[in-house]
DNA sequence: CAAATTCATGGGACCGTTAACATGCGAGCG
DNA sequence: CGCTCGCATGTTAACGGTCCCATGAATTTG
């Protein structure tokens, strides 16, 4: 073995130092090889490539972050990540920053408020360059931290009455309303709902603007919103739905349509119903909310609400990349993406 | 309006500095009562608290990690984040890690090969203090900055015969044979399984392991695998079940039991025999695997496979933390978390 | 009671990168 | 031909924390 060089190479990861001096060039030029190459000669170019490869030479954001005071972080707060609507959102979202190389720090609050502030506070010492919330009610405290931030806030999958930033969203209470009308119009009477129940410190408060919506058609109409339940607590599921529509029809016998909050809930309806031996929709009828996958191929396809929540997320991420790039967003500070009814068979024509 | 001050209050985030003036101690003092509040006198680290209060001073965790060499960062690289399994296990993961005060970066890269070793150095930029890795093929490139990196590495959801890290998953071949073994014990001999072609540089192999796993024991015994059909691309899905089911019946219309190498196309298969008379589980029993939530609840209840995905992520986390803790871990390198044949009424008895 | 030890706090260097400005050189121009 | 300009590259000083060691006071010890 041949002696160790006096200034022996310590084993430790190789800074934009050591590949300067193997380059024979400053430690700028081969921050400018990497952040932005036309500014270097090609040959210059070339020679600090092969002595990033060689060395195996990878930049540390930490560093960078500190010194450019951009960090590429981009921070999202869901509620879960184990729901496919939030997990579209995520992935539209991450489509459109992962182009223009933003990394998405994500944080998820079971649903919990408690657990809010304290991962907001993690999240803000990261530095993120915006911050993405899904419809949630902020405390005094997480408001507060939040406008300190000084980054751009985005709240989306809600239309909130009282945003701290920009909103890209739909309103919730509005596709209560629209579940309602359209089994109105259909002609039926007894039209019931199934939802979760609110109690305690409860983050996500959509799911209850969609009951209230449905309820207030409901009313409007001059009908009864006794079949209106609320059972069990979010997160919303199958078993949710299941057991729902058994509280509903011993509360309504007779009832000729339901709502589901949730296509979690309303395909837990279809398959109870399915084991009950009472028809869908000739005995019942079915309208879920999220267009989720498995409504599609349930027998029969579930007549649902949708919203493009894929799209949301790239939009958002978008308007994030705008707001980031050039300040401002050809967006307004509201957007609506709107929804849409997907008529399938569940719902009696 | 008073004067402003000689030294004019600049609307910058507070740092550390801000607060030791404000509560006339030391920087370091204030760095303490951060990370190791025990080390400061209660009277001082109640000044400290109350000017880091008055301030909202948020500590910059990028800064930290410069000085201090760990950035608190675990970097977690899946195949998608819209599967039910790999939130699961993202879930656990997060759950473990959150009390240790890590935080989860998530990349994936959406089977896609090429995308693969882009997302890696982004995350090594990162300088993550320990990298999960959902059983993909690393490319050459890859497995060199993985192991260049120089942190804990695991390899999880997945039994690799040459793991460059600690393991911890199952194999995904003994699914397949345990699910064909299960079959055959039930007396079935005309036995066909559905899963998806595999094609360019597909990441995740973890499919097709469980299909020659079904095929091998197949040929053990003696049976015929003509019904195993290939079909689509990955990632799998209702929809693929519903056509792949199709696929295998015109091939094989006498098959009389068959795998689907995840739930979400063993739902499809149940919906379209359900659509085209097929009774299951008497004319056609049907087994899956993930213990997918849906299967549950859908009529009849779906026979699976299960692995405890979540108890995966959280093992996972608790090896990273005690690695990273005290250096090493009590597991050993390699651990199998093993399956459970979860019976429910699409098989016949 | 002096010496040793512990404890709370402070001082200064340093982590690896980039912003901002400086420099040197050749091309273009009147 | 001297001057200006533009371009490629270099120099220096941060960025906001924490590590390591020093300091001085309080406490224990022989």
């Amino acid at each position: 073995m041949a002696k160790t060089d006096e200034r022996v190479k310590p084993s430790r990861r190789p800074t934009i130092r050591d590949v300067s001096q193997l380059a024979g060039v400053s430690r700028m030029t081969v921050s400018r090889v990497i952040s932005d190459p036309d500014l270097v000669l090609p040959a210059t170019r070339q020679k600090v490539a092969s002595a990033i490869a060689d060395l195996g030479y990878v930049p540390d954001r930490a560093a960078g972050s500190l010194a450019s005071r951009k960090t590429g972080f981009i921070a999202l707060m869901l509620p879960t990540l184990t729901n496919a609507n939030f997990a579209a959102v995520a992935h539209g979202l991450t489509e459109v920053l992962r182009e223009a190389n933003y990394q998405l720090l994500i944080a998820y609050t079971e649903y919990d408020m408690a657990e809010e502030e304290r991962q907001l506070r993690n999240l803000l010492a990261r530095r993120p360059e915006a911050i993405v919330l899904t419809g949630a009610t902020h405390s005094k405290a997480a408001s507060k931290l939040l406008l300190s931030a000084d980054v751009p806030i985005l709240e989306i999958a809600d239309l909130p009455n009282h945003p701290i930033g920009h909103v890209i969203g739909f309103s919730n209470q509005e596709v209560g309303r629209t579940a309602a009308r359209y089994l109105i119009n259909k002609g039926f009477t007894r039209i019931g709902a199934v939802g979760a129940t609110v109690e305690g410190e409860v983050l996500d408060h959509r799911g209850e603007e969609r009951m209230r919506g449905f309820e207030d058609e409901l009313r409007y109409a001059g009908l009864s919103t006794d079949a209106v339940v609320r059972h069990g607590k979010a997160p919303l599921s199958y078993d949710h739905g299941a057991a729902a529509i058994g509280v509903l029809l011993d509360k309504a016998p007779d009832c000729e349509a339901v709502f589901a909050v949730s296509d979690l809930s309303a395909v837990g309806v279809l398959m109870e119903c399915q084991r009950r031996g009472i028809s869908v929709p000739d005995h019942l009828s079915v309208i879920g909310f999220g267009d989720f996958e498995i409504g599609r191929i349930i027998n029969p396809p579930l007549t649902t609400i949708h919203v493009d929540f894929n799209g949301l997320g790239q939009r958002t991420g978008k308007t994030i990349v705008e707001l980031l790039k050039r300040g401002v967003s050809s967006e307004t500070g509201r957007v609506d993406v709107g929804l849409s009814i997907i008529e399938r068979k569940s719902v009696k024509a």
